[in-house]
RNA sequence: GGGCCUGUAGCUCAAUGGUUAGAGCAGGGGACUCAUAAUCCCUUGGUUGGGGGUUCGAAUCCCUCCAGGCCUACCA
């Protein structure tokens, strides 16, 4: 078993800039990482760029640019993004890498040199506009290939192929004994069916006279790899799979399998759920090194797929000058059930940023600390004071918010983890309300009371900051320079009772300024 | 045509066959003054898409129809 939890993310196609999608499947990945690292268990997050194949290649010819400068441009998006999205990875998966092409060649050749591959003749229909063979699917109702593609001439090509067909049943069997294997369950079922439909093998192959972008078959150098074959297996290329020592990767054994490979509900069938897991099991992983896949649903405009010819997509960079890394990061993991489509709406994000982090904690981080500053001089005591509503909220409220959450967490309902953190906090502004400190404050009498009410706010925020450090790494270590806590976040401390008599809460400082809504423009 | 999924308040979602189907937001009314015009309380709003069935009991299980999404195909 490995003794470090590996997420990966799909490797995004370098052919077009980022959209909201691609950010949402890597701020995704990056708060199960944080979770984990927040709850001191090593962990690795691998993503990257997929850079080979042919839609890159003519999109490098249509700007006079070799492909490499082409996906070289493009893949810089991609990481100045995450930089400013704060996705923290350990690993960085570009397919062009001399690592990964060794890795490939090496898999290749093996799976070459145990027969698993063969060479047959297709004869078939080629679009000479598309570059690609059609099938039956290309045509249109009157059973003919629409103008779309141009020239299209029946014409016969050799090619490569993987013994595919023959691990359907051993898939079938591997679906139906291991319930993790695909989460959400219902994305199972789909695979399943699919499986079950299989026929034929893949074809791994494209010959150099029609497509050249792409590493080349060690044992027929006519021939360069599909571009899935090649993108697939960054998964454990850059794990450290056939590593020589001194490339800087991880050790794979401690890696593998992986915890999850996060990808979209569009790429699990055919590519991961068939290909991948049978390309796994076909170099000799057994059942028990074969990863798990969590697959995410789709971010919708208007109810409306996001498509390039609809022209509704939304820059993730946009947003983020705009609303700020957090407000975005937050938007995209609370308004969504992981797993599930949603429907993207700038409004929405403010709403919730509003509601949520500035109304309901950064507002309540703030009156507690002017209500201690005011009061007691900003210092903290710890007095034992028998009253319910505090009781209640330190051994019912704060116990279950704190336990929910990571039931949420373990499941990856990172939406369901955040109700309960926000439900925390609405928690506590219901005490302040109900005991008013205000009020204490006026009665000398009540001040053993008024340090107690303090303490439980004090320690609630604390370990909301705490549970939001995932998805809010900045927010949560503003809310401890504000507690004046020196250490980090880490999810050891989401117990009660961890600051101290005496301790001196530092000035508040609003810390999620509201957001408006950016002013029409003509 | 086949398969899978979804349908719960205006919106986003809960509810493991078990009290009177809940929460947040939005809407309406009120209270408070520590606070980022924040907060808190009360409140409007439901034929759980329609119909039928199983059950002591159904949002939940079964059948059927309707609406939507995804996948796939002339062999279910």
């Amino acid at each position: 078993m490995p003794d470090c939890t590996f997420y990966t993310t799909a490797i995004d196609y370098t052919n077009a800039a980022p959209h909201i999608g691609h950010a949402y499947e890597k701020v995704l990945t990056d708060v199960l990482t944080r979770f984990e690292r927040l709850r001191a268990r090593p962990v690795f997050f691998l993503t990257g760029v997929d850079q080979h194949g042919q839609k890159v290649q003519q999109s490098a010819e249509k700007e006079g640019l070799s492909p490499q400068e082409f996906a070289d441009r493009c893949t810089v998006q991609f990481i100045e993004l995450w930089k400013k999205l704060g996705i923290h990875y350990d690993g960085w998966a570009a397919t062009t890498h001399p690592i990964h092409k060794r890795v490939v060649q090496k898999i290749l050749q093996r799976l070459h040199d145990e027969g698993q591959l063969y060479k047959q003749a297709h004869r078939g229909f080629y679009s000479v506009r598309q570059e690609q063979f059609l099938t039956d699917k290309e045509r249109n109702e009157a059973g003919e290939f629409g103008p779309e593609w141009g020239q299209v001439v029946e014409l016969e090509e050799e090619n490569w192929y993987f013994k595919l067909s023959k691990h359907r049943d051993w898939l079938l069997n591997h679906i139906d004994t291991h319930d993790r294997f695909v989460i959400p369950a219902f994305r199972k079922s789909e695979l399943r069916n699919a499986v079950e439909k299989l026929s034929g093998d893949l074809c791994i192959s494209r010959p150099k006279s029609r497509l050249n972008w792409g590493i080349e078959l060690p044992f027929d150098t006519e021939y360069v790899t599909y571009v899935w074959f090649d993108a697939l297996i960054n998964y454990i290329s850059f794990a450290g799979y056939f590593s020589e020592g001194g490339e800087n990767l991880p050790r794979f054994e401690s890696l593998w399998p992986a915890a999850a490979h996060v990808i979209g509900k569009d790429i699990l069938i055919p590519a991961h759920g068939i290909y991948w897991t049978i390309m796994l099991h076909g170099m000799g992983f057994p059942d028990l090194q074969i990863p798990s896949f969590l697959v995410h649903g789709w971010w919708n405009i208007g109810g409306a797929k996001i498509s390039k010819s609809l022209g509704n997509t939304v820059d993730p960079n946009v947003l983020v000058e705009r609303y700020g890394a957090a407000a975005l990061r937050y938007y995209l993991m609370a308004d969504i059930v992981t797993g599930k489509d949603s429907d993207f709406s700038e409004e929405r994000l403010r709403g919730r940023y509003n509601d949520e982090l500035a109304n309901n904690v950064g507002n309540l981080l703030n009156r507690t600390l002017n209500m201690s500053a005011r009061y007691k001089g900003s210092v903290l005591r710890n007095i034992a004071v028998d009253h319910e509503l505090l009781h209640s909220l330190a051994v019912t409220e704060f116990p279950q918010a704190v336990a929910a959450y990571f039931a949420a967490m373990g499941d990856y309902q990172v939406d369901a983890a955040l109700r309960a953190v926000i439900g925390l906090a609405r928690f506590c502004n219901q005490v302040i309300e109900s005991i008013a400190p205000w009020k204490l404050a006026k009665d000398t009498a009540q001040s053993d009371l008024l340090d107690a009410v303090l303490y439980h706010l004090a320690e609630s925020i604390r370990v909301v900051a705490i549970l939001l450090e995932p998805v809010l790494p900045d927010a949560a270590r503003g809310i401890f320079r504000q507690l004046q806590i020196n250490s980090e976040p880490q999810l050891a401390d989401a117990v009660w009772g961890v600051l101290l008599d005496g301790h001196i809460l530092g000035a508040p400082t609003p810390l999620f300024p509201r957001l408006e809504a950016p002013a029409e423009v003509g």
